[in-house]
DNA sequence: ACTAGTGTATTGAACATTCATTCGGTTTGC
DNA sequence: GCAAACCGAATGAATGTTCAATACACTAGT
């Protein structure tokens, strides 16, 4: 909503690239104020501590998730397409924000994690989750929780981006479609259908 | 095959619970020694250094989910058969080992990985690709690289096991049953055969 | 059986360094 | 002229690592 300051921005990108080339640790304050062009007490300005600064890059990045959620799923697209559409939609922005994705799966897998309150991280899910509860109640989707389908669904698109920006694999164009492909196949409702 | 030294092994497992607990940072040398029950020094006797430390105990994980991995994957028994029974046997092993899984995600997340050659890394993979060759050769799967599929088979794994060992859901008894099937729907060849 | 000798395992206090954070002062915007 | 933004050297606590000293295991010589 209201617009970040410049230098709070500065703070966060270079938050992002330091933690994706050093992790959490090997990331000093100093380092991050210099990168992003400040001072380090500059950075106390806008944050209480260090780990004030990663949960509220965390929200940050949270949020442009969101967005790119809410932008896609459109209770007035088929289902289907709106499946597809998110997940080329998540992928397109994973995969250009590489360093948005490593910090993204360096925090939910670390402690900073667990000490936020289920409210806060659920935010996201419950948008993820909203989706899926759609199309199991259309029928396009096998009766499992939503919370299974969406988390599955999640890291499916997560390993598939980090599988190449590791460098060791190149998908040829063909097998980029497969891979949502997959995904749909297994979690479609029905024994069997012919060709949508 | 040669037996670990038992303050070694110490060293390993406080490693891992702190990590889990703390985080890569957040884990001095000096609580793995305490909680080990050994000096400070005495981890210099067995690794080089911290970072020694953490790549070693990765290797030392890595061949645990190895030997999973071989125990399930047998050439005499049906694909399909094996499919489910790596499937359930990984999920076993990381829920029962819910330092290892967490220790195993920061680590390849973290820029400890980066730092690995490709060979060290790939031990594991060429099992789990191995399998999925197989697969593909036979015709059970769908003609994707083996890599595709063993990633997102891995990471379907892995999600699961962590959606409820955060204790976020509680599966029914039915339900677990599901989540190896909707991975086998997505990744099956053929438009559609009967039932097995 | 005893001793001396040798290398390995272990200890934990001390060291040097790194790093998050502070704070008094300066600049900027209004 | 005031408040908020900003600076960056100084600080103090935390932490990875070292090392001199000690205990232990084992062999060989007498």
């Amino acid at each position: 909503m209201e617009p970040i300051a410049d230098k709070k921005k500065a703070i966060f990108e270079s938050t992002l690239e330091l933690v994706r080339e050093k992790g959490f640790h090997g990331t000093p304050m100093s380092l991050v104020a210099k990168r992003a062009g400040v001072a380090a007490g500059t950075i106390y300005h806008y944050f209480e501590s260090k780990q004030d600064l990663i949960i509220e890059l965390f929200f940050y990045i949270r949020d442009q998730i969101i967005a790119v959620l809410k932008r896609e799923d459109n209770p007035h697209v088929p289902f289907q397409k709106c499946f597809f559409n998110i997940w080329y939609g998540l992928h397109d922005y994973y995969s250009q924000n590489p360093n948005v994705l490593m910090f993204f799966e360096q925090f939910v897998n670390s402690p900073y994690n667990t000490c936020l309150n289920d409210a806060s991280k659920s935010e996201f899910h419950k948008h993820l989750f909203g989706f899926f509860e759609r199309g199991i109640r259309e029928g396009h989707l096998k009766p499992l929780s939503p919370k299974i389908l969406g988390t599955l669904a999640h890291a499916n698109i997560i390993s598939t981006v980090k599988m190449y920006s590791s460098g060791h694999l190149v998908l040829e164009e063909g097998e980029l479609k497969q891979l949502p492909q997959i995904l749909w196949d297994g979690m479609r409702s029905g024994e069997r259908t012919t060709k949508v």
